[in-house]
DNA sequence: CTTGTGCCCTGACCGC
DNA sequence: TGCGGTCAGGGCACAA
């Protein structure tokens, strides 16, 4: 389940090798997770050339040459790698083929993962990157932009940090971790946030997503980097996963409920 | 506008 | 050992 720092990680350990590489061709299976199509993205792809990788919420855009972006969304399970990792070579659905001889391949075991090849014009409306919210790591995104986005509307503070339509990047597990470190119960309600809560919010989204970027990100069931590395947040889980264990904060013990259909981790003492 | 449900998929895990 | 059930949860469609 990768989220925004576990992508993060991805791109960071992408960028130095990939960029600059020339595409010679692709190698192409599980045909639905190519958009517009597979037939289009094999007969396309080949000559571009790899200009630089960046970021969008959880999307992986490779910016080539011609005014054309490939992107990867990793859903659940996907993963890139460079060289095939023991075991998840039938899991494979998309190896690029560069002309130095090196690959880059996407291995998706539940095949949530989705690829596209658009022109500059069109790719954010065909992978829904035009309705990602505010990037919460952005030089630009100030607390009175997170207030604006999260006050006057109703619903749970989890269910909110999950929308992508508000701010891009957040998932299950950093929603959990969001919420315990700013000692707030992710079943609070929106409309009774206090102005203390956004301020311990807009630091709490940007501190637990800057420390999973700083380790490498999660790897708590499927994540691992570039190279098959796995991260190493997960040592530095307060919530997530930890039902019934001790609580780091407080002598009482984690509990998991079932909140905006996701399980949900949180301190009942330390979380109000 | 908001919530809830189910779907897409497969592997891991649990109880019997 | 095997078998069935449940869970994992990103994003979407759809119903209420």
């Amino acid at each position: 389940m990768p989220e925004l720092p576990e992508v993060e990680t991805i791109v960071r350990q992408l960028r130095p090798d990939a960029a600059g590489k020339k595409i010679s061709g692709a190698v192409v299976k599980g045909r639905s997770l190519i958009l517009p199509s597979a037939e289009k993205f094999e007969r396309m792809i080949g000559g571009l050339k790899i200009l630089s990788v960046t970021r969008q919420g959880k999307f992986i855009v490779f910016n080539l040459s011609k005014k054309m972006k490939l992107v990867i969304h990793l859903r659940m399970t996907g993963r890139l790698m460079w060289k095939k990792q023991k075991g998840r070579e039938k899991y494979i659905v998309l190896t690029l083929i560069f002309t130095d001889g090196t690959c880059l391949h996407f291995s998706d075991v539940r095949k949530f993962g989705r690829v596209w090849l658009y022109p500059e014009q069109y790719y954010k409306k065909a992978t829904g990157i035009c309705r990602l919210g505010a990037d919460p790591l952005g030089k630009s995104f100030s607390f009175e932009d997170f207030r604006r986005l999260f006050s006057g509307r109703n619903g749970s503070l989890k269910a909110a940090l999950l929308r992508q339509d508000l701010i891009a990047g957040v998932g299950n597990i950093y929603a959990d971790e969001i919420c315990f470190n700013a000692g707030l119960s992710p079943a609070r309600k929106l409309a009774n946030l206090t102005g203390k809560d956004f301020k311990s919010l807009y630091k709490a989204v940007r501190f637990c997503l800057n420390e999973g970027i700083k380790h490498c990100g999660v790897s708590v069931s499927d994540f691992v980097g570039i190279s098959g590395r796995k991260g190493l947040h997960q040592n530095y889980l307060q919530v997530y996963g930890r039902h019934g264990e001790k609580c780091r904060r407080c002598a009482g013990f984690i509990h998991k409920t079932r909140l905006a259909g996701r399980g949900t981790y949180y301190c009942p003492s330390c979380q109000r």
